[in-house]
DNA sequence: CAGAAAGTTGATAATCTTTCTAATTAAGTG
DNA sequence: CACTTAATTAGAAAGATTATCAACTTTCTG
């Protein structure tokens, strides 16, 4: 039961004289259709779309997806070193955060409602239109406090 | 009154068998000396550093930089488009969250506490050591609501 | 006080992301 | 279905961040 069909998608963007783009609807299929808990990079997305025989530009790849998150259809995560992820930015009962480890990148997904509420209020507070709140934990995991390793 | 002293920042950098370096005691100072609500990036230490003729090597800044982020002693924001923002990780009292307009970077800082219990309670439960949590809300601001520009 | 071992720096290369531009394409109009 | 207009794309260039490596520094050993 996806939240945005290709029609939707197509208002939302025509409403600010923007265009849906066969590119647009393909990427935001392939997040729709994406398992739980699972995160794409740029790349990711990029040689999933070659594997499938679709070819999107990188540049259009990176340009939709901040697009995306702009609109508040998808969050962007900074979920390891050096590059970012991306998932689908579903409402309530599936919002949630992320716990991860600065040193092995485990990370670890939880809901919480005061959160959200916390975050809706805050918004509105200062007269802001809220498109997404995200909690983010860095920690060490407990396999990493054990390892002996300095990093 | 700095929460780091030159010789407390050595003594967790020895305990993990790294050193204490003359950079790394500048780079710590200017946080410590930074006004509150203030956030730096890479290119503005640098230049900043250059200013009082102090010279750093980009690449020693961004190393630096990164490491305090994993020690839990500077916190990783994403205020803006292309480029990240440090702060110092500051404990509860002074512990804060960031509201930000995507179209317009716009930034307020907030606290709550329920959030930083919340962030301990779920690190905890997962027996992760915690070194920083923080609520992200992407959102568009009372002046980009009203601006009739469609970006 | 040598000499060895390990960490750090600065310069450079590699990688990731954003910006720029000409050619193309979606959306609105008659 | 032309035709106009403005947004979008792909590719190249620029910018930001991370990885690599030789030279240097600090710490440890004998
Ligand atoms: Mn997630
Ligand atoms: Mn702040
Ligand atoms: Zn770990
Ligand atoms: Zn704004």
């Amino acid at each position: 039961m996806p939240i945005y069909t290709a029609a939707s998608l197509k208002a939302e963007l025509n409403e600010k004289g923007w265009r849906l783009t066969p590119q647009r609807e393909t990427i935001l299929q392939v997040f729709q259709n994406l398992a739980e808990g699972k995160h794409l990079s740029a790349e990711d997305l990029y040689y999933m779309l070659q594997n499938e025989g679709e070819h999107i530009s990188l540049s259009t790849i990176y340009r939709t997806l901040k697009l995306m998150a702009r609109m508040g259809i998808l969050r962007e995560l900074e979920l390891a070193e050096g590059h970012k992820h991306y998932e689908l930015n579903q409402p309530y009962p599936y919002h949630h955060h992320h716990l991860i480890c600065v040193r092995c990148n485990k990370m670890i997904e939880f809901k919480s409602e005061p959160i959200l509420k916390i975050g809706s209020k805050t918004a509105q507070k200062e007269g802001y239109h809220l498109l997404d709140c995200q909690l983010t934990i860095h920690a060490v995991c407990p396999t990493c406090q054990r390892s002996l390793l300095p990093a």
